[in-house]
DNA sequence: GCATATAATTGAACACTGATCAATTACAGG
DNA sequence: CCTGTAATTGATCAGTGTTCAATTATATGC
């Protein structure tokens, strides 16, 4: 049949997403198809073409939604304490629920290659740099005497870190027990990143003092 | 045709990794297929039925080899030094270098999911083991007033962190430079397992660090 | 040397996939 | 009511993983 006109285009394509995503959620990306989001949104693969360039191209708009909603987790949870290393504790402790919740999307957005050359929309790096930020602001309140290049280069560093962590605990790849030990290395993590905690006096010139107990 | 006994079953196998390894390294892991292996090999799809379970299964006991080999040029460039710090370094170096030299294949390592609940064979979790011991015991001789139990939780961070630093730089999510620029942050983040956090340390380092393996 | 059994190998088949596009259809404007 | 336009379909193509009856080359027994 011809023109329905049910849904807009942007209607469509978001009910494509939102099945995607289910697909996705329910029996991994694997299981992914355009036909199966077709089905599932009562439409043909034909139709699918006119708001989709391809199945890549649903692909990466489904990681955009994904990223967003990553973000805006995270900068919630930065927003419930005022301490910078509480708050990139939280942080970390967010992104781990966050993978291990969404295991299979979140795993999309890092695993999903597009081919040749070309790379994600400048949404997505948008909201890349905004959990960047959240790292990088509550490394500097933690540092203030550290230049801002550097403070960087440290957020980058640790977050880095904690998404290898993440990756690898969310895969099964670390020998590491459950989510709780998890968090205890995300925790591990952060604390080398940050200066003395509390009990010993800052003395930042010695290095017999970070010796860990 | 029927039995031409060209070439022995591991014979077979051994070509068909070796067609999947090029093929992937060349194409990326897109590009892997059953067909295109046999084509290679010179056999048809049947054939390959025989020494492969199915596509999977191909991919672990390719995925096996890479690992091994990994594994085999870590363990080579461990022997480069006597310094347990110095090690480190050059252990991260190593882990990227393999990682920007066989990104394909090293990101298939990592990326690709074995359906259900079914994991890795126990040789695949050997080789990492042995990485990982690598690292240990290298920490181990940096803190040699740290338990077990710590070193092996500071050896998990450590490389997971190093892991989640290559990935997201062979996989351009990294808006740092180039390999150089990685480096640097793999040494900054080997730095902060290490006693002495300065980057740049004037004097030669103790020699209580200096503790051989 | 020849028949036979055995194991390797093929190639066609099935059910799926992404992608394309002529044909069809429903709606909006005149 | 007609007509043009735009949405939607469904068939089609080339590709995929996987299976399996049929075929064939080799080794063995006689």
């Amino acid at each position: 049949m011809g023109r329905r006109n049910q849904h807009s285009r942007e209607e469509l394509a978001g009910l494509a997403l939102d099945a995607a995503a289910a697909i996705v959620e329910r029996d991994g990306p694997a299981a992914l198809s355009m036909r199966e989001v077709a089905r599932r949104v009562g439409y043909t693969v034909g139709a699918l073409y006119m708001v989709f360039i391809n199945l890549d191209d649903l692909i990466v708009r489904l990681n955009e939604r994904t990223v967003a909603e990553l973000a805006l987790s995270l900068d919630a949870v930065n927003r419930k304490s005022r301490a910078p290393e509480q708050r990139l504790r939280l942080l970390t402790a967010a992104y781990l629920g966050f993978a291990l919740l969404h295991t299979h999307r979140w795993r999309l957005v890092f695993e999903h290659r597009l081919p040749d050359g070309q790379h994600a929309p400048p949404s997505y790096r948008g909201h890349t740099a905004g959990i960047f930020k959240l790292v990088s602001e509550n490394l500097r309140a933690i540092l203030p005497r550290t230049e801002a290049a550097a403070i960087d280069e440290y957020a980058i560093a640790l977050w880095a870190g904690v998404h290898g962590l993440c990756m690898l605990a969310v895969t099964g790849k670390l020998q590491a027990g459950g989510p709780a030990s998890v968090q205890r290395l995300l925790d591990l993590l952060v604390g080398r990143f940050v200066p003395d905690p509390a009990p010993r006096s800052r003395r930042p010139q010695r290095t017999g003092s970070r010796v860990p107990v």
